[in-house]
DNA sequence: GCCAGTTGTTTTGTATATAAAACATAAAAA
DNA sequence: TTTTTATGTTTTATATACAAAACAACTGGC
């Protein structure tokens, strides 16, 4: 065995390496020429030449402005919203995290977990102020914020253990867990507490408060949240009004999704 | 030349079919077995399977809940989204559009002219009412709505008369042009107005307002408009109101863009 | 219990996708 | 100018991806 040269036996490269030209388009903040993704790709360019062939006429990737330059196409974005749309709870969970929104004021998010990350399925912001960056589609590892905590609250302690194994866990805040056990002790304030308030946990200034959202098994699935700048927060209305509020729209989600289990 | 058989000698099947397998578990609503995949593309099991262990390996696809079932992968919304970031169009035009949303109390949308449709980009839905099921990756027949026609105002003639050749155009509404002609009718319209007003020209009961986003070349490369049901419009402050909000919003994305032209 | 039908997986001979090399064109350097 | 370097494209001998067939593991029917 090379390297990772012959994957496998059923390994099929021409499928593999046009799904990185596109992925490499993707990172790429320019279009880019044959031989740059050839380069790119460590791949000879009458390879290349052939998946970007097959690409355009796809329609996956469009020319670029310049000549002989490449960039991915519309055709990419019918898939990343078929996966939307696959997803039942965003099309359940729209109308009331816009609800949730204009209710207290602050942006909200629905994420799930997908494997080490913190994946955004959706997002309605805030109609004043600061903006978040936590549009859909982000990734943020999971053990470094309260969504991922709560994300993590339904997982056992050894599914907890298993997660941790072998990830590096560098902390970017001062609150950052950089061990198991650390990563488990936010996992089990949220497990008793129900939500969990982060307040510059892992942005300095920027706070959430997240609460999960439960299947019909009475697993975890999804995590609702309120996030914005500290000074879109009214700190004393945290317990009484903000956590409330959202427990109910995720509840009302959870219903949705078939969860029988206890408010 | 059998059929689309032999596309070309430089297509690469494994790629292409690969892609046919995420569109297909994309339009599905459920997790398809391998064996439902390969029935629908006409295509062998082993074959299939190959494919499938591909993208699976590649995050393309994953498991769906029961057994040998596969789902789109959460790779797909990374180029979905990295397609978008690619236009920097989207996120300048973001927070215009909010903004618009909030002065004007209507849903606003970005969209671009893809091929034969208009494509949409990006929309901020308006708090209350009704919501509009134009979200972004809808795609809908350029021909067919004033939207498009405002991304089409751009063309000279010959363009227009060439985007005709060969389309079909069926009426969907009394108000759709079924020729070249009364569709260069509504274009011209939007020629000399700057912008269209629409109601109910492609759904019964709903109502839009449309403007033009130019690039510094001084070229239609979007369009901005407010959508919603005639209910949610003050149709006497159309002209007053509604036209120089939109217009201002277009204006401020296409100087961002670069264009130096006239307002 | 048996049998027929369906699934996912493995094998295998052959048709074909492929990477290297050759080619053609263009731009840059001497 | 000529030479050099880089591009996209075509050719082609050979390594390999592929579909059919065989296989194994289930399923449901009777």
């Amino acid at each position: 065995m090379t390297e990772s040269a012959n994957h496998d036996v059923y390994f099929v490269p021409g499928l593999s390496r046009g799904l990185r030209v596109l992925e490499i388009l993707g990172a790429a903040e320019n279009p880019m020429s044959l031989s740059e993704i050839a380069r790119a790709m460590d791949l000879s360019r009458s390879s290349v030449f052939r998946l970007v062939y097959t690409l355009r006429h796809m329609e996956f990737i469009k020319d670029g402005e310049q000549k002989n330059t490449y960039t991915l196409g519309a055709q990419v974005l019918n898939l990343g919203f078929a996966y939307l749309n696959n997803q039942p709870i965003t099309t359940i969970a729209r109308p009331l995290l816009a609800q949730l929104r204009d209710v207290t004021g602050v942006s909200t998010h629905l994420s799930v977990l997908e494997g080490h990350y913190v994946l955004y399925l959706g997002s309605h912001q805030a109609r004043s102020g600061f903006v978040s960056n936590m549009v859909t589609g982000t990734r943020v590892e999971a053990y470094t914020t309260a969504i991922g905590w709560c994300l993590l609250s339904g997982k056992s302690d050894a599914e907890l253990a298993a997660f941790c194994k072998g990830l590096d866990m560098p902390p970017i805040t001062k609150h950052t867990p950089t061990s198991f056990q650390a990563l488990k002790a936010w996992v089990d304030q949220m497990r008793t507490d129900g939500f969990i308030v982060s307040r510059g946990f892992r942005e300095p200034g920027g706070s959430s408060i997240a609460v999960p959202v439960w299947d019909e098994a009475g697993k975890v699935v999804a995590c609702v949240n309120l996030s914005g700048p500290d000074s879109g927060f009214d700190f004393d209305r945290v317990e009484e009004v903000y956590v409330p509020e959202i427990k109910a729209t995720a509840l009302q989600i959870s219903r949705e999704l078939g969860y029988a289990g206890p408010g």
